[in-house]
DNA sequence: TAGATTGTTAATCGATTAACAATC
DNA sequence: TAGATTGTTAATCGATTAACAATC
């Protein structure tokens, strides 16, 4: 491993997630040790790949038998964060913002949404599951009494950036941006912006699958 | 421009929606032109970046003036497939897959939801919107009947591997998955499939925001 | 022991950035 | 015209893959 505070290369942030998740299949499968080799092909990745990653964490394998399942998965799950909790607010009640704060797989993963904001009268009080649906005005309030981290925007694009603006100043450190639209922060608002590309992600799946036809039909001339 | 067939290479097909809905934006301000500096300060690119990936378009830039937007929205849109219309189904009427199915973004994008399916007999039958919820048996049948491309996964984690199987034999060409498990694709069904990471990104987020902070930390103490 | 698998170094590959001649 | 901006080539940077000695 190397130093542990030391930032991860891009890359191997976005494959720990899988690694994370291939991980607990085993261990519901009662596999006790895993090579790379192996994890390689689960995952669509190279041997070479899967252990220069894994050699960035606190965990070492041993020869002929690979690394040890149980102690992975908890490796991965500190270095992810998913020991510690994380305090979520979403902004905007629609039907994704809704679904999101009733998704049970967050608080299951660290994620724990204590408050959603809207600014539509007519739905500001009424519940979603155990939340009940609160005015913007009372935004700034519950960030700093929560000391809430994160702020998931659930809102039209048009608004998104106005909303983004507001959550970072409101002093969360973090926005999961889940609107189709490219949001600007402020040099001295220094939130750090995800975007969740669900929109971008079906473009990106109509780009692969055209290209794909146009390879076969290329590949089926030749 | 390259030849109009040939793949993109993958970072620049992310960044297709991200100059698409910039194009927009400006679209909507009466902006005429905008020039590859302008761009790149919006989306917090390199000027190099944005003019190497315009120039994978049909679109010329014109030298003082830079990119005309109308243009650059056009054909933006049709590399990205937004004018035509592709054909999704969803699996899985949760929260999320009803909020999908009621996402009015999907269809002003050219993804039309035209069905959604469940394998719970308490809610098959009753409807989301303008849809209404199917069986699993149905699945096939509609895919082939309304040759359906794309198959959205919004089921829970340990279901989505089967799901994913059923719809690629169905006959979809493509899969979104939005459960936080990885998806193995046989490689006798050729359906790419691509994660939407709702939960990665808050990982990935929390991450970032920890690192933010010990890198703080440290530049404060030196 | 023999052979499988790690950890790490070096080579390759690909993406980003810099630079600059062409040009409007 | 002068100067801003493109399109493209070359340089740099970083990530992936290959290779292999160490080792269990």
């Amino acid at each position: 491993m190397r130093s542990r505070d030391s930032k991860l290369p891009f890359p191997v942030i976005r494959r720990l997630p899988k690694y994370l998740t291939h991980a607990r299949e085993l261990i519901r499968a009662n596999v006790d040790w895993i090579s790379s080799r192996s994890v390689a092909d689960a995952l669509g990745l190279t041997s070479s790949t899967v252990r220069q990653d894994l050699s960035h964490l606190d965990l070492t394998g041993v020869s002929k038998r690979g690394y040890e399942v149980v102690r992975l998965e908890r490796v991965l799950a500190e270095e992810l964060g998913a020991e510690t909790e994380h305090r979520c607010v979403i902004v905007g009640a629609g039907n994704l913002g809704c679904a999101l704060a009733l998704q049970g797989d967050f608080i299951t993963h660290g994620f724990d949404v204590c408050a959603i904001f809207d600014n539509n009268p007519e739905v500001i009080g009424t519940r979603v599951g155990r939340l009940t649906i609160r005015p913007m005005e009372a935004l700034r309030r519950v960030v700093r009494s929560r000391k809430v981290e994160i702020g998931i925007i659930a809102v039209p694009a048009l608004v998104a950036q106005t909303v983004a603006l507001q959550l970072a100043e409101a002093g969360v450190k973090g926005l999961l941006n889940l609107a189709y639209v490219h949001i600007r922060m402020p040099a001295d608002l220094d939130a750090v912006v995800v975007d969740a590309r669900i929109l971008a992600s079906l473009q990106e799946l109509a780009y692969s699958i055209r290209k794909r036809a146009a390879g076969a039909r290329a590949a089926s001339k030749t």
